[in-house]
Parts: C-alpha cells; structure tokens; sequence
DNA sequence: TTACCTCCCAATACGCTGTATTGCTCAATA
DNA sequence: TATTGAGCAATACAGCGTATTGGGAGGTAA
C-alpha cells in the first residue's frame, strides 16, 4: 500500500544558506551592533544570529569573547589617522588627541574596553609608533613622558564626555543644564548648603560646550610641556 | 504499632542565625570580595553568602546590582582626605591627584566603575566641593577648566597604571621590562621593522617606576595651568 | 559503487548571572 | 485565639560564555 504523498511537508530544517564566515564579518558585526545598542548588545549568540549562524561557529574564529573586544578595540584604532609628518609636536599631539577623540564618539563603547588590558593589536601599535614618532626629542624618556601624560589626559577627558553624554541620554534627553538633569536630589543635596563651591558652579558657570573644555585640557597640558623642556 | 525512634535524624534546616543586615554590612562585604578577587566577585549570590544570607535578601537593602556599585564607588570616595584649607592651589590639586591615586591602588576595581555613570554619592560629592573649594580663582570658568583637566589627567594615569600592572600580573608576574612580559608576540611585531620608534622606546628607555611617570605628567598639567592663566 | 572516515557545524548542556515571583513561617494585632 | 502582615527562602526565568555531543556532507579507499 503506497503511501500518499504529502504535499504540504515542512522542508526540513534546510540550511539557510551557512554564510562563509570571517574574522572581518565577525568583528563587523560586532562593532555595528556596539554602535547601535551598546556593549550589552556584544554576546556570542546576537552576532552569531547577526551573521545568520549558530552560535558555536564563531569558536572556529575567535577563540573567547575577550578576543573579540580586543579585535574591536584595534579596528577602532585602525580608523584613526596618523599624525602628518610635521615637525611641530603640538601639531601631532593635537592630531592624535582628536583623532582618539573623534573615534570615542563614533563608538561609544570604545572608551569602555580601555581597562581590560593593554591594547598591542596591530593597528594599536601602529597608532603608538606614529604618536611617538610626532614627537623628536632628543631624550627618548622625554617622550615617553609627553605622549604618556597627553594619552593619559585624552582618555580621561574623553571618558568623562562620554559618561556626561550617557548620563544626559538616560535621565530625560537634553537638558541643556547639569542641576536641572540630576533632577530633585541634587537640588535637595545643594539645598543642604554643604556644598557652596559647587552650588556655585552649578549656578554661575557658563555652560562651555565640551570640545571647548576639551580643548582647554588639552592646552593645559601641551603648555606644561612646553614650559617644562622649555620648548 | 509505634514507631522506631530515629535517633540520627538530620536537623531541619535549621535557621543558620540569621545575621542582621544593613546596607553598609553589605557594601562592606562586596568591597572586601571585590579587593580580593575582582570585580567578578562582587555578585549578589556571592555577597549575601559571604553575609550569611539568601541573594534575595538583598534586594530589602539595594534596588539593583548598579545601586550597589555606586554604593562601593561612594565609599571609595568617602576613604579619600580633602585637601587641607591651604592657600596653594597646586598644592591642593597634588593631594587631591594622590588621593585619588592611592585610593585607585587599594581598590583596583574603582577605576572600572568609572565609566558607567557620572559619582553623585554624598561622598563624591563632598570630594568635588573641597576640590573645587581648594582652587581659589575670581573666574568661576577657570576653576572648572582646572579641575576638570587635573582630574580628566589623574582618571587616564591612574587607569593606565591599573591596567599595566594586571597586564604584569596576569602574563607571569614580576617582568620588569614589559617588552619581555609580553614576550614573544611583541619580539616578532618589533622585528618587522614596522615600529622603529617605539622599537627605541622599549630598548633605550630607562624603565622609571610608575609614581615618577604619574607625578611628571602631573606636572605638566599644573604647569600649563600656571603658564596660562600666568600665576 | 559502496563503505568508511573525517571535518564542520548545530544542538545540547552546564554553571553562572540579575532579578521576578511564589510560598512559608513567625510575630504582632484584633 | 484567629488573622493578618512582614520578612525571608526557595523557586523560576531568561540570558550569558563556552564545553561537549551528535549528525550530516564530502572526500577517500576498497
């Protein structure tokens, strides 16, 4: 007795199409979804699925999450453009203080994945060898104190614009002053008078946009150096 | 029919005492289990073992898992001295950078707190009151620059310091010179000849310990400071 | 052509996380 | 004494990184 042939049959689970995969796509995709939702959005599973795969085929790639960030971070750093062959030093310190800057904003998460460890990846290299090479001074330990003291200022000020702009992002969008953002309880806490300095900066300061105040830092700090070595 | 006697009986549960908690018994526990291990350790399942006391005991005390960082992060904040009343700014901006500094090396994990929401804990807040307080210009404007360039520069030294020193830790301890510690990969990058510059950085530069490179560039920012504002 | 072997990928599984929900037990009140 | 309320423990759920397992396709040997 044959059996009636079943017309409607579900195809079987039927390969949808296993995209050939790559380090590149991988990390890709992974930047993209850090750039639209944030770290949380980096799991194995979401970029898997975002690649159209099962989760476990990204082992064949990359060998543990961590390895993954360290991918991203260094992709980051290869966006970045290297100093010009200037002589000034300021010029390229400039250079690569905005170029950090500039990166930091485009990928937010960036400035998260600093503490890990320390960044060796390729392009991490490369941007440190252009940076130290913006700066000829005779006395290499000089430079390594120039550029350390510089990057070490870029990465705090830029970290504090970023928490600021999350901050302003979460607790309702846009207001343009810091007291009004943190709402009741910092006007609760300035109201105790405990903190007069503060409350007087909340209410006197001008609001500087940030790259300003970023520049001002920035400017601090370049000074010092000239000043130190007399330059 | 009576029944045997069980003498071997196991207690019933038993009520292990349970130990009266409070929120700062259980910042208290979470910094101790952070200091220790790390940040991984701070987990809510993990915190209230360490107190005696289901994870879901917890949340009577603490809203969420953020609440209880910030908790830890302010605490950090309150262990730190304010500058005294001295008329010094530099002197001022110094103690506070080294506060910051030491509180950062007793508690590795503050640093990676940072980034995750600006520090409005009363602690925090007291901090940035008498460090704003220890900046005595007429310029309301120029305080904030001040200190915010000093602070943006003490964040990104510090936390470059943190993170080198686990990169020691974690490659197999006590490599005095990091291009050994992280040892092969960087011999075969250097020996490309791709980075001359900082080939001759790790070769010829005198290895000075890390307080000296934190206080150098300290000094360039407070410099700058003084050279523009001309005091 | 048929049998087998190998490699790659998917599925499953484990232990961990933060936290919502449920249920129990004891103390104080009506 | 009966009832209610509070506080805590236990359970449950969805997500995580990743180790392990299993199955199906492709190439090779008989």
């Amino acid at each position: 007795m044959s059996k009636e042939a079943v017309w409607d049959r579900p195809e079987p689970p039927s390969k949808p199409s296993p995209t050939p995969l790559s380090r590149e796509l991988i990390v890709g995709a992974a930047i993209r979804l850090a750039d639209e939702g944030g770290l949380d959005e980096v799991s194995f599973r979401k970029v898997a699925a975002a690649l159209n795969a099962g989760p476990m085929r990204l082992y064949g790639y990359v060998e543990t999450k961590d390895e993954l960030l360290d991918l991203m971070v260094d992709e980051v750093y290869g966006e970045i453009t290297p100093p010009g062959k200037s002589a000034d030093w300021r010029e390229g310190l400039r250079h690569v203080a905005h170029g950090i800057r500039d990166a930091a904003k485009r990928h937010e998460w960036f400035i998260d994945l600093l503490s890990n460890r320390p960044h060796q990846g390729p392009h991490a290299l490369t941007h440190m060898e252009t940076t130290l090479a913006a700066v000829r001074f005779a006395n290499i330990d000089q430079v390594l104190d120039v550029v350390g003291a510089v990057m070490a200022y870029v990465f705090g000020a830029v970290r504090g614009e970023i928490t600021e702009l999350r901050a302003e992002r979460s607790s309702g969008m846009t207001e343009e002053q810091w007291q009004r953002a943190s709402g009741p309880y910092m006007q609760r806490m300035l109201a105790t008078g405990r903190f007069p300095t503060l409350a007087r900066v909340m209410h006197e300061s001008s609001d500087r946009d940030s790259a300003a105040r970023f520049e001002t830092g920035l400017d601090y700090v370049l000074d010092g150096v000239a000043a130190r070595h007399s330059l």
